[in-house]
Parts: C-alpha cells; sequence; structure tokens
DNA sequence: TATATTTGCTTGCATTTTGCAAGTGCAAAT
DNA sequence: ATTTGCACTTGCAAAATGCAAGCAAATATA
C-alpha cells in the first residue's frame, strides 16, 4: 500500500492533507446537517461538485477514515455513506468556520440563527449534535 | 474589478473558496505561531511551499483581508506581513483543528502538551493568544 | 417480460493549478 | 564595485479539476 508522504511533523499541514480543499469539509457538511448519505444526494449539493471529483473525494474521505461506505437498506444499487467517528469529531472544526464566517460575512439568517444559538453555549450543542449522529450510526 | 463567484449560499462553502487548500492556514500558523512575517520566512517553514504558490497564497490572503502587507521597519528590501484582525478570527478554527489531529494522530509532544492546555481551556487561552496578537499588530 | 430509468460510478479530454528551476530588479552588505 | 539578500516573476512539465459522455448493475415501468 502507497501512504502518501507528510509535509511535515505539524499536525495542521497532517489535517490539510486529509481535508484542505474546496470539497471534502461540504461533504462532511452534508453528512451533518443536510441529511444526506448518498451518491447522489452529495451531487445535487447547490456547490455542484464534478461527479469525478466527488467519486476520488469520498475515495479519500474513506481512506483517511472519515466516512464509511455500506450498504443501502433500501435498495441494492444505493450506497450509504455515514461519518465515522473521527469524521463526527469534525464538527467543532465546522462549527468554528461557521462562527468565524458569521462574524466577517453575511448569511442566510436561518443560518445566522442557528449558529448564534450554538455559539453561546458550543459544549452543550458539540455535545447535543454529536449524540444525534453518533444515534444515526448505528441505525440500520 | 473581477470578483469571484460564489459556489454557493452556504457559509462554509464560501471560507473554504477563502482558505480551503494546502497552504493559505499554514501561512496564518506561521504568523500566529511561528514568529515569521516575511516572505521567505514563510518560504523557509518545513512544508517546502513553491515560491510561486506563496506569493499567489500571500496575495489571496490580502485580497481576502486575512493578511496585511506593510513596510519592514529594518529595511526597504523586506516586507512585513501581518495577521489582520479578520485573520486573527481564524485562531479558534486552527485550535479546533490542531485537537482533532491530537485526538487521532501522533504529534510531537512539546505540541501535544500544549494543545491538551489550551483544550481545557479553550476561552482563555484564545483570549490571551488573540491579546498578543493584537499587541503585535500595533507595534511598529 | 421487455424497456426505460436510476444509481454509482469511470473515462476522455480540455482547462486550470501546482511544483520546480531559473531569472529579475532593487536594497543592502562587504 | 561586487556580491548577497529579498521579494518576487516567468517558463514549463506534471498533476488536479471540471465538464460531458459512457457504462454496468439494479430497480421501476409498460
Amino acid at each position: 500500500m502507497e501512504t502518501s508522504k507528510k509535509r511535515s511533523d505539524c499536525p495542521l499541514s497532517g489535517s490539510l492533507d486529509v481535508f484542505g480543499d474546496k470539497w471534502s469539509l461540504l461533504i462532511v457538511r452534508d453528512l451533518m446537517f443536510g441529511n444526506k448519505c448518498t451518491y447522489n444526494d452529495f451531487l445535487k449539493s447547490d456547490e455542484g461538485i464534478a461527479t469525478n471529483i466527488l467519486a476520488s473525494r469520498l475515495k479519500g474521505l474513506e481512506e483517511n477514515g472519515i466516512v464509511e461506505k455500506s450498504a443501502h437498506p433500501d435498495s441494492k444499487a444505493k450506497f450509504l455513506y455515514r461519518l465515522t467517528p473521527k469524521g463526527i469529531d469534525l464538527l467543532p472544526v465546522i462549527m468554528e468556520i461557521y462562527i468565524w464566517s458569521d462574524k466577517h460575512y453575511e448569511m442566510p439568517p436561518d443560518l445566522k440563527a442557528t449558529i448564534r444559538e450554538a455559539k453561546k453555549d458550543k459544549e452543550k450543542f458539540t455535545k447535543q449534535v454529536t449524540k444525534e449522529l453518533k444515534m444515526r450510526m448505528v441505525d440500520k
């Protein structure tokens, strides 16, 4: 197996090797908040990811233990993509990006409200969402 | 002026348009923790950024109000790059990436100790580092 | 049962971005 | 006066991206 070499010992650079691109965290977002879990779900997201890029990102996320692919309960033609615990642990990272964004850019009002609410008690929000996501893991 | 179009209304995708690549946050890291502030400083970082990429990333970060370029007090041949308040506000994002990394990967022991300490009281750590960074802003 | 459609991709190809090496112009040190 | 340092720019090959089309298996429809 070909292990891609690290650029340095810095954990930040190592993390960016995993999700430092324009698409990976959007897939994680869709899994966390978008109620999306299939290839076509991700394809339909507003940003319009190209199908080959989606395939390569899903592969990368899977190889890095962020998402996990399994059989879909409804159909053999579908697959179910889910966040692993490691993927769920990206919630605080994504939250802080939203909070940063809220501070420096405009955004849809409903989302803004949610973020401000979450910001009030980050730990509570994180724990609650994490719990929900872990529950989703064992479903089916 | 050519404004690059947003991929969607999602603040996460907008943020990734700003710093969603393998290099931008490493430059921010160098400015935050590495005591680096010149072009050559960034070039010398362990990851070995290519000089043309560094130039383009610094330009992007500047255009997006994350860093600011000014005259260097020591020499007319040098320039000083500094984080803006908006750039300093990325501290919590970077912190959470470090914390995620600490949970899921190995890392240098001294850095690990710092991260664990910061994690104990994130708000205290954030406030203190932010204060130091803002002080650095007004120096010179 | 035959046909059409859905699903999750892969392939080909043009365009863009990256990475590497070399070069440039100005400032400063020797 | 010449060399060195600094902050880039340029050229070019290689890799990644984006777009459209194709494809096999599974499912839905006629």
